[in-house]
DNA sequence: CGGTTGTTTGAACTGATTCAATCTGTGTGG
DNA sequence: CCACACAGATTGAATCAGTTCAAACAACCG
């Protein structure tokens, strides 16, 4: 069941688990989970962190999704990054050029980088575990890098749903998409008119079906091929 | 003299000193200096490493450059990211999803994952130095993207060159393009057709004078204007 | 000299944008 | 329960940026 992971409300999801589940061993997620931290909800399409300011936090996302984005000098929005439940953002030193901004209403972990860091540094595990995280962070962006410079809008907008319902372990090919056809537009580099005659030339098509917000892959592996999605760079 | 990048028959540059002027302290960057390596010559544009080969090696640039690239469904070509001198490629475990190729005839060292990861692992600011230059490529892949999917073609062409010109450390507005019109396309996802248009426009619009290779760049400031270059990105 | 690689140009075409209007669903307060 | 506001989705028409295809030209090199 998609809906599940939209419950946000669940609070009992713990950054240990989170980590765990992301493929860190029990001993040194608890590490991190005894940092000290605060929980925020972060409401949708809402500034949360904007561009430019200090990025001397570490934040974890429990429920939801959270954006990094970029603006360029006319104001167009580019999403460049998403982080899933499990994911995070570590600190940059100095600051970040992109803000964040949550998807959908999120719960988020915060810790300071100052406490942060010294866990990190006496536990080589923990740099590896992490450098691990952010090579496959690097893998996704090259993955959209090829979306938006090299495939047309069909592929990208098909691409994106392929990578956002691996990325949600959607098993049972429903998904509840999170996104608004302007943010999948911010991902995909086009603009949300397009956005929709996608959609609905998808469907026509009969790779997906829609109610509301729902979509189910009627086509599993014809949409991977109309979005040449292969997933293996997710596996990392 | 940006020509002295070019001179791939600089032997003399040795990995401890690629590594100090990318900010490493010079007694670590001894220990990767003595780390057993060998030198490779790297010819532009031929098979160097293929998409989904094993990516056990770590490289660093001497001279030259290097570039990642992948390739969607129909083969069209799309470089992800570029490697200057002093900069590298860090084993991923598994296998990788890039293929590596030449942009220039450039000199790389190759050493194997099994000798890197302990002396890194033994030394936790190795760990915090590789973090941040795998960050300053997450930070130039967000540009990137912003540039595919947000700006003309005009801007891309023209963002790429302001990267370029920083990142080999040009002083004085000269440049030799390492890229051939293709390869500027490959990065900025468009076709050779539309970037040979772009440049003479540029340079019809007094933005760039060209001679051969070789670019000057006649106004630095509304080129990046133009661009929309903010060069912080690349500071980090 | 012939072969190869890269650059330049033209004409026709098309995918995506822009602008503007309309429609739909949801939540809020009276 | 209705009226209203608001955010998001949908549609149409005109326009344009960038592609495609094809051909010619230039530079380099053994």
């Amino acid at each position: 069941m998609a809906s599940r992971r939209f419950k946000s409300a669940t609070q009992g999801v713990s950054l240990r688990e989170t980590l765990i589940s992301a493929g860190l061993e029990p001993y040194l997620a608890d590490l991190l989970d005894e940092m000290s931290h605060r929980v925020l909800q972060v409401e949708p399409r809402r500034p949360f962190r904007e561009p430019g300011a200090a990025r001397d936090e570490v934040m974890f996302v429990r429920s939801g999704i959270l954006s990094k984005f970029k603006s360029d000098s006319s104001g167009r929005r580019q999403i460049v990054a998403l982080r899933f439940p499990g994911e995070g953002i570590l600190p940059s030193g100095g600051i970040a050029e992109y803000g964040i901004q949550a998807i959908v209403r999120s719960e988020v972990m915060v810790g300071r980088a100052e406490d942060f860091d010294p866990i990190v540094d006496a536990h080589p595990e923990l740099h590896r575990f992490f450098r691990r995280l952010i090579q496959r962070n690097e893998a996704i962006g090259y993955e959209w890098l090829v979306n938006c410079g090299r495939r047309d809008s069909t592929a990208r907008v098909a691409h994106l749903l392929c990578e956002t319902a691996v990325r949600m372990h959607v098993k049972d090919a429903h998904m509840l998409n999170p996104f608004t056809q302007q943010q999948i537009a911010d991902i995909t580099g086009q603009t949300s008119v397009n956005v929709n005659r996608v959609l609905a030339d998808m469907e026509r098509q009969g790779l997906i079906r829609r109610k509301g917000r729902e979509i189910e892959f009627s086509d599993w592996t014809e949409i991977r091929r109309v979005a040449s999605f292969q997933p293996d760079y997710l596996a990392i």
